[in-house]
This record gives structure tokens, C-alpha cells and sequence, in this order.
DNA sequence: CTACCATGTCACTGACCGGTGACAATGGGT
DNA sequence: ACCCATTGTCACCGGTCAGTGACATGGTAG
């Protein structure tokens, strides 16, 4: 029953091993949560002695330093999608996308949900500068989309916004860990349907159709 | 550097030995969370043998499990705050005195926040119990607060609830790890009365003033 | 060919973990 | 006074962890 590795046997090539053991740290991460990632365990999944996590990256704060800037390009990524569909026509729809957009997202991406997770059970200044850069990365997908659309004076967008993403965030992780939350099933599709419908009413209701 | 125990030295006393235990495992997971919760530190932190916690507990497990109970009990303990205010006059004063509420008790409850990080970070069948008996707990705060209120019949109150719920509970958990969440700053006092408008903002938009 | 250095492997340490069996102290019932 | 179950203590086991020093291997520069 042991994990499958994501690399094949390297000779002599410090680049690809040192690769290797990224991939597979954020595999073992993606698969079995930041409890599971430790030296001997990140060493015995990339097929290498632990020794080389030492000599390359100087300890496993360094690996995972590497590791945090994989990840924080793989965000940036992910919110390329959300601009498939053109300019939005409103600030309810910019946030009506941004919402549900996070939400499948985030429910397709175990990794950043075990990051996540870990974000708030195990604070440290890496996971800290992680979630910064998520945020950033949010931050400024709103600023180029957002054009000149603007909420309605009277709201604190930025405060509603939290609750908006918060909200996602936590059912979302809530939901992969239990199945469930508040009383809402989270298996099938049509669970996470209403949910979305929720969601659009609470945007709408924000910031007006 | 050693945590200060809760107990005192006791005498061949089963139950005051026990519930010494359990008082030390609660206290542990609130200053140290669930990574620290092992035998062999909340036996040390009691000041008995982990021996014990097999003899009485039948092993962690079993010590969980009379810990579950202890937290159960405290859930509805502080809902009861509350009732203080009486009734509601309207569905959104209902929910507004639910989620502030909400917000307010988890913010002082470090146990409760560390219970929570658990249940996302470390999903298992007691933990499960334990967000089923919260989210028990409040749907019957629910219904003995909320007399024949309804909510307006075209949204979808539980799903639109569980949101508000997320919410809350997720940014209270981001701000106690990371002191800030989605570029809002959750340090002072001010900042957390921007997310309570916020928040009655949202309630008072969903189901009307 | 040789010497050297980068790469990779191995064996070991000390600390902590959960778990268990044997033993000591206490106090109540007879 | 004695017995004995209950309560508590201790020492030890096997396993895993992070971390380190010594060693094998292979490519390459001279």
C-alpha cells in the first residue's frame, strides 16, 4: 500500500532530483495533508535519500519554500478560466463569477484545500506569506477585471467580499472533510447546485441586479 | 517552560483522577491544538501515568470520546447568552443575533476554534459527531428562538444560513491563525465591528429589513 | 590516467511516540 | 490482622522521526 511515486529513477542530475522532490512533497501533500510531510517521507516517495532534501534545500523549510512558490503560481493559474467568459457587465456579475468561480475551483484542487486546511490549523510565517500571495493573487484578477464597475457606495465591498470568499472557502473544506455542513448535504451535485443559487441570491442581494 | 496543570495532586480518587484527564486533554487542545492532543503529553500535563488513560479511558480513543461530551455540553452553554435580548421581531433580527452571536462566542473560544481547525484539517468519525452535535445544537437554538418567523418564501433559508454560518466561522478561524483575512486586517477591535456591518448588511439584503 | 568534486547512499544517533507488563502503595471488607 | 482489589508508578519495547557523518559512485577537468 505505498504511495506511487511521480518520477522516475534520475542519475546524477541535481536539477531533476531537486524537481522530483517538490513534485512529490506536494503530491504527499495533495494526498495525505501537511501531517504527512516529513523529511523521511517526502525522501521515500521521490525514490532518494533524505540527504539531498538537506544538502539542496537546506532542511525541509527550504523544500518548502520551493514548494510555497509552486503553489503560489499554480493560483494565478487557476484563475485564468475565469476570464473565458469576457468583460462582466456588473459588479454583482464580477463577484457572482469571482464566487462561483472559487467555488469549483476549489472543490477541483485538493492540494490548495490540504493548504488550506493547514493555513488554519498550523499558522507559520510561510503558510502566512502563502495565503498573502492567494489573496494578492485575488486581489489583483479584481483589478484588471473589474474595469470600472464599482459597487454601490453605500456597501463596504471589501468587508462583503471576505464573508463572500470566506464562505466558500469554508463550505468548501468543510465539505471535503465531513461531506456536509450546517445541515446541507455536500455529496452530489445538485447539494452544491443550491448552494451556488444561495450564493447568486446573496450577491444579487448585495450589490443589486 | 512547562504548560501549568489544571489539577491538583489527587488520591487514589478514580473519578476526580479521570476527570482530571479530561480536564488536561481540554486545556492541551485549546492552548496547543489537536497535533499536541497524545497520550503521553496529556498525561504528563495531568500529572499521572498514561497508564491511566488506558485503565479509565480503555486509550485515547475513549478519552476523545469523554472529551467529545465535555465540548457537546459547552456548545449549547454558550448559546445561551443568546436568548438574553428576547425575541426576535423579525427573521433578519433572528439570524443577525445568530451570526453575531455566532462571531462573538467563537471569537472568545479558543477550544472551540481549535476543534474546529480539527475537523478541516484531520477529518474522523468523533469529529464528524462533534460538528453534527454543534450544528444540532444550534438548528434547535433555531427553532425555540424563532417562534412562527419565517424567512421570505422565494430564498432558500438553510442554504443561504449555511453561508452566513461559513462565513463566520471561516474568517474567525483565519484571523486567529493569520490575524487577517482576504486583505481585511482582524486585529483591533474596529475591524471586526467593519465585518459585524458587514454582516447585518448581508442578513438585512437576504431577508429583508 | 588521475584527481577532484558533485551526486547519491547508507548507517547511526538521540528523542519522542504509543503501547504493555510488572510492580508498589493504599485502603476497605472480612 | 490479613487479604486483595483498586489506584498509581515505573521500566521497557518496537517504531518513527529529524538530523548527521562517513562512504560509494560517476563524470569531468587537468
Amino acid at each position: 500500500m505505498t504511495a506511487s511515486k511521480d518520477s522516475v529513477p534520475r542519475q546524477r542530475d541535481r536539477a531533476g532530483t531537486a524537481a522530483a522532490l517538490v513534485e512529490n512533497a506536494k503530491a504527499l501533500l495533495a494526498e495525505q495533508g501537511f501531517q504527512a510531510l516529513g523529511i523521511n517521507a517526502i525522501a521515500r516517495r521521490a525514490g532518494c535519500d533524505k540527504q539531498l532534501i538537506y544538502r539542496y534545500f537546506g532542511g525541509l523549510e527550504g523544500l518548502l519554500d520551493a514548494l510555497g512558490e509552486d503553489i503560489a503560481a499554480d493560483v494565478t493559474r487557476r484563475l485564468a478560466p475565469l476570464d473565458a467568459l469576457g468583460k462582466p457587465q456588473s459588479y454583482a456579475e464580477l463577484m457572482e463569477r469571482l464566487a462561483l468561480g472559487l467555488l469549483q475551483a476549489l472543490r477541483d484542487d485538493r492540494l490548495m484545500q490540504r493548504v488550506m486546511a493547514w493555513e488554519i490549523a498550523e499558522p507559520s510565517p510561510l503558510l502566512t506569506r502563502l495565503t498573502l500571495a492567494r489573496s494578492k493573487a485575488l486581489g489583483m484578477w479584481m483589478m484588471q477585471t473589474r474595469g470600472n464597475l464599482t459597487p454601490p457606495p453605500e456597501v463596504d465591498a471589501p468587508a462583503c467580499n471576505a464573508i463572500l470568499v470566506a464562505a466558500v472557502q469554508h463550505i468548501v473544506l468543510a465539505g471535503a472533510a465531513a461531506g456536509q455542513f450546517s445541515g446541507l448535504a455536500l455529496r452530489a451535485d445538485d447539494d452544491w447546485e443550491r448552494l451556488r443559487k444561495a450564493l447568486k441570491r446573496t450577491i444579487r442581494a448585495l450589490y443589486g441586479a
